[in-house]
DNA sequence: TATTTAATGCGAATAAGTCGCAATTAAGTA
DNA sequence: TACTTAATTGCGACTTATTCGCATTAAATA
């Protein structure tokens, strides 16, 4: 299934690629400029995860949040880190800090997962 | 307010205590012996999460899971770990494996969750 | 035993995310 | 440029997890 440039499409691809904060399917249809489908964000964010172009969050919220994947383009390896979501201003960031862990012998990890909730340091 | 005891918080509390991994409200429901409401089930175990015996995990599949708090009554504080979700056999469970993390200043943090996801070692 | 109020059951409500399907349209080809 | 085809979209219905209001029940304590 070869990928189309559409409207959609670029539209997410651009408002999650400016954006410093990973975004909710709700917040990024409030934000776009032009209408969009609630379904068919969902559908353009998970073609996105689905390309590694963007990674998703599930926080306590248990919501989903996209980020685009920056240091994973640089090193070309997926880069777990952390996220930090702020109680406060109810916003969630990539953070630089890695994810390390030692696991038992036979446990093969897929993907990881890692939110700090708190209060970020603008709203402290 | 002072905490009761009831049929439903023994039943939980005991399920939990037994169990080695976290469970949701679903899976409680179904293991109990005895009938208790939906309802009941999240308001006993959200009141656990309150009085700190069980803490709570919220995986990528968006659910909550429950889990009694172990460590954290050894060493008396909060003890952030990892825990692993396994997308064959579909549990959660508590790692050992502490999180450690180094935050930019000003950021203040009052809970962690981390779910690795993969595969565990019975299923490998 | 009587009083107080925490806890429960039930049904309705909320909210996030997905799905089926018909209509649209990007992109390649003649 | 016109034609073809399959990816994408919009819409509405649906699912699933969790919460909420409210009337009822039942711990706890005096
Ligand atoms: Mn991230
Ligand atoms: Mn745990
Ligand atoms: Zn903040
Ligand atoms: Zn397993």
């Amino acid at each position: 299934m070869k990928r189309r440039n559409t409207p959609a499409k670029e539209a997410v691809l651009s408002l999650l690629s400016n954006s410093k904060k990973a975004l909710s399917q709700d917040a990024i249809e409030k934000e776009l400029s032009i209408n969009i489908n609630r379904a068919t964000i969902y559908r353009v964010l998970n073609r996105f995860c689905d390309d590694n172009i963007v990674h998703k969050i599930v926080a306590e919220d248990g919501k989903q949040y996209f980020a685009i994947c920056r240091k994973c383009e640089e090193t070309n390896k997926v880069q777990y880190h952390f996220h930090f979501r702020c109680l406060s201003c109810d916003s969630i960031e990539c953070l630089e800090t890695p994810v390390n862990y030692l696991l038992p012998n036979g446990y093969k990890v897929q993907n990881a997962t890692c939110v700090l909730t708190g209060v970020c340091n603008n709203c402290s």
